[in-house]
DNA sequence: AAAATTTGACCGTC
DNA sequence: GACGGTCAAATTTT
């Protein structure tokens, strides 16, 4: 597992350090204009730039080995609980007490472009409705720690409260990607259609979740097939489509370097295949075509998303 | 048959 | 002991 991690660290490590530099030439840009004219967009450069300080702190701290160690653990329900615990590592962590929380978005649907696999359903008490756990797709290929819970709001049934842990460090499959490199096209032709619905007429029931969540719908992956397949944090920070606060669960200190894995979810990458090191620049591109529409309604399939 | 979801149970944290 | 996160067998779907 160790021998994985390294090389894998490696490239988020090098691809975080790219895209910190773009944010900064971006911020540097951006210094030269008016605050009228640049609205959000230096919050924006100094929200990306402390993303990618704090997945590159994550990266080289314990957490990122942590999660990954913990996806390689297994329970053997059939061995005696006495025999395998003397053998047994530590039990599993619990994402949400560990510092690899990442951020809580409240969204108006629950996809976000990338591949998740539903695991788990609880009740929550004093809640209304069930929360569901989501991990990556690709966490048993690759050992991707990424995990979301998705939770509707007791107070705006329309709203989905979205809590990140982990970083991703797959690509989401080539299936995902090869869609991904082509909705990416059409981003470039057509900068102004950015579609969060589904591709597919069976898809398109509305819900916000493509899971089953307690009705009658079994898909298989909680994707977005017409989603833009960017890092999440470009689709969120590029867009601004959503609301979002940042969540700090174990009282970290606001700096970077002090951050656990906050934010970052926006270091994955669509695809192993897809080159990591492109990214960034990709995203440049992607922030310049949607610099117009920023502090503007923007109409998904008639969900309206706000910033 | 393979893949994904459901759901009861396990277990760490508070 | 309650709560919540995760596991994994069972079930369902394709």
């Amino acid at each position: 597992m160790a021998a994985f991690v390294t090389p894998a660290a490696s490239v988020v490590s090098e691809l975080v350090v790219r895209g910190r530099e773009s944010a900064a030439l971006l911020e540097a840009l951006l210094q030269g204009g008016s605050p009228q004219e640049h609205g959000g967009l230096r919050e924006l450069a100094a929200e990306i730039l402390l993303c990618c300080g704090r997945a590159l702190a994550a990266l080289h701290g314990r957490a990122g080995v942590d999660a990954i160690a913990l996806a390689s653990m297994k329970r053997k329900s059939s061995e005696p609980y006495g025999a395998a615990a003397q053998t047994r590592p530590k039990r599993r962590m619990r994402a949400s007490s560990e510092s690899t929380a990442t951020r809580v978005e409240k969204r108006w649907t629950a996809e976000d472009g990338l591949i998740w696999r539903k695991y788990g359903r609880k009740e929550i008490t004093h809640s209304k409705h069930p929360r569901l756990y989501f991990r990556c797709s690709y966490k048993h290929d690759i050992g991707c720690p990424a995990t979301r819970q998705v939770q509707q709001s007791d107070d705006d049934l329309s709203l989905y409260v979205i809590t990140y842990f982990g970083d991703h460090i797959c690509c989401q499959g080539d299936g995902a990607v090869a869609a991904a490199e082509r909705e990416e096209e059409d981003v470039k032709k057509q900068p102004f259609v950015i579609n969060f619905g589904s591709a597919t007429a069976s898809s398109t029931s509305g819900s916000p979740w493509q899971n089953s969540d307690g009705g009658d719908g079994r898909s298989k992956i909680s994707r977005s097939p017409h989603a833009v397949c960017l890092p999440e944090g470009r689709a969120e920070l590029g867009l601004k489509v959503t609301k979002v606060e940042t969540t700090s669960l174990d009282s970290q200190p606001a700096g970077p370097a002090a951050a656990d894995l906050s934010s970052s979810p926006d270091v994955s990458c669509p695809s192993p295949a897809w080159d990591p090191l492109s990214c960034c620049l990709e995203w440049d591109q992607f922030i310049e075509s949607s610099f117009d529409f920023v502090g503007e309604f923007i109409n998904f399939d008639g969900i309206t998303l706000y910033q």
